[in-house]
DNA sequence: GTTATTTATATCGTTCACGATGCAAATATA
DNA sequence: TATATTTGCATCGTGAACGATATAAATAAC
């Protein structure tokens, strides 16, 4: 058998599950207040600036709107966002937090760090992090 | 805003979007062959050893058989593989590569060197790739 | 040997991802 | 100012992921 075929030797199923097992320990502490992990992107995105059209929120998290727009319809459900007209260009969608969806913060503040140990061991540390933060920012704007 | 939920400094949606980049950079080597990355990662797991049951390839991705048992049943409609009740133990589903299955191996024989190629940038070099590989490994273990 | 438990797989429902396509508003061009 | 093109968002279909649950076969306990 070819070694290039064998599955230890492959960039990107070490990728696809350390991504799918990291995003499983956000899974009870997110499901607790409602919410999937990719919703929780979803409200990064809007903490750190809130009202913007669908558009910049899938540009800043790399999706496309229709992955976006069900997203956010499913968050309005839960009262988390409103989703109006916008006022000068009517096609656009702009997105802005409720109260619940701001409240969420404080409700979430031991998250970060909740998973952030989980990850600690071995050869990732907080002194290794800027390394690996570097290798993986190189291969998203590669392939980008 | 608090530092700790600015998206730059999140591990998870790093290797959520490297991961789902990749996957995109296989996209057209593998539906040139009607494939999928997750039914690639399959074959990958069948060529190195063939005939195994639905629970040794889950294990060997770390899925589960609920995501497993639907994509084989995909690839047995596709022809690339068969799926058949074990002989000692009636609950196991053996899955054995077809002719076609194995003779997809030669076909996609470039895929591994044209997306390593794909992510090979400043920081992502082969000299740098056993330190990734390492840390990646180790988130893995630590959270599975 | 009958009953209980475990194991292997499958089914179901929900939520992503994402290619393809549609539509209406805004902008560019003739 | 008509017409063409672009842009922003939405809809649709397919294939994962995955929690919850079901079913039958194998194994353990009684």
């Amino acid at each position: 058998m070819e070694e290039k075929f064998k599955l230890k030797n492959q960039l990107c199923f070490r990728l696809y599950t350390a991504s799918r097992l990291l995003t499983q320990a956000y899974h009870p502490l997110l499901g607790e207040h409602g919410l999937t992990y990719p919703q929780y992107l979803v409200l990064l995105v809007l903490w750190e600036k809130d009202a913007q059209p669908v558009n910049d929120i899938a540009k800043r998290l790399l999706l496309e709107t229709n992955t976006v727009t069900p997203l956010l319809k499913r968050m309005e459900a839960e009262g988390i966002v409103t989703r109006s007209k916008g006022k000068e260009d009517a096609r656009q969608m702009i997105v802005k937090l409720t109260k619940k969806g701001r409240d969420l913060q404080k409700k979430l503040t031991d998250v970060p760090e909740t998973v952030g140990n989980a990850v600690i061991c071995e050869s990732v540390t907080p002194e290794t992090f800027p390394s690996l933060f570097e290798m993986l920012d190189d291969i998203i704007k590669q392939l980008k």
